[in-house]
DNA sequence: CTATAGACCTGACGGC
DNA sequence: TGCCGTCAGGTCTATA
């Protein structure tokens, strides 16, 4: 399940592969990857365009093209991104961006829930999203303000994707367990020490999820078909049957507004 | 405002 | 062996 370190690991990786290439076309094998425009324009406005920049926004990743559009990738949760050459009988490629080296970027993404955009501006897109937790201007007022405003479960209000861009399931249940805070506490509810808790956590498992290439739970690969390692060094997330690595409590698994949610009951007490 | 359910999809897995 | 139901979770939309 890409999120934002999987993305900026995918971002990272590509680039050296693809800036400055131009594409020479695509080939479409499940039209509905695509949301805009319509896939016969999009086939058609996007041959012939130079590879000027790679960018991340959320979990989002963005390519600007020459001439001024952005295609924009989400992987949603199987969609991987595999650089030349590909596995032999790689199966479930949904796209092909073809190069001018004779090389292609092959989309696959099992359950086809990615999605592609190809857009003049980027904004239409992501424009709804909230702040980027690894830049300075994520500071620990502006997360406190954006938080006190929702009176639901802290994991829910993580996941918003417009109270704080990139953090997803996994990166949300490892970030309440480093801040000690249950995930079904309201959002509005946190101390100030608790707020200041979570705003280093956030960023602190978000940067060694990048260090660590991403975290290959299911069907998350890098370009060039190897894994991430961040799950290796997960202490709740996805730990079933695992205890707490700093108690020893055995991990719980609960559904917070449906989605599943590992935490330690003991270092995450629900006062 | 918050909450829930369904939709989008398919592989994996447990039960029989 | 094989069929069937359930689950996984990012995001959007509809409805309570």
């Amino acid at each position: 399940m890409p999120e934002l370190p999987e993305v900026e690991t995918i971002k990272n990786e590509l680039t050296p592969h693809i800036i400055g290439r131009t594409i020479t076309g695509i080939d479409l094998f499940w039209e509905r990857t695509v949301r805009q425009p319509s896939a016969s324009e999009f086939r058609e406005r996007i041959a012939g365009k130079k590879i000027v920049g790679l960018g991340r926004r959320g979990k989002y990743l963005l390519v600007q093209l020459s001439g001024g559009d952005t295609l924009i990738i989400h992987l949603r949760m199987t969609g991987s991104l595999w650089q030349t050459p590909p596995p032999e009988g790689l199966k479930f490629v949904r796209a092909i961006i073809n190069l001018d080296n004779k090389t292609s970027i092959y989309f696959r993404d099992p359950r086809k829930f990615g999605k592609m955009w190809l857009v003049a501006d980027a904004d239409c897109v992501t424009g709804e999203l909230g702040p980027e937790p690894l830049l300075p201007a994520f500071t620990l007022e502006i997360l406190s303000s954006r938080l006190k405003r929702h009176h639901i479960p802290i994991k829910a209000a993580l996941l918003d994707q417009g109270i704080v861009a990139g953090v997803g399931n996994m990166y949300a249940d490892e970030a309440l367990f480093v801040a000690k805070i249950h995930p079904t506490r309201p959002a509005d509810s946190l101390t100030s020490s608790e707020m200041k808790r979570l705003h280093a956590a956030i960023s602190q498992v978000l940067l060694a999820g990048i260090g660590n290439k991403g975290a290959s739970i299911e069907n998350y690969y890098r370009p060039d078909g190897s894994k991430g390692t961040a799950h290796t060094e997960f202490k709740v997330a996805h730990q079933r049957d695992a205890l707490c690595p700093r108690c020893g409590t055995p991990i719980e698994y609960i559904k917070v507004r449906g989605r599943g949610t590992y935490f330690c009951p003991k270092c995450q007490k629900l006062k």
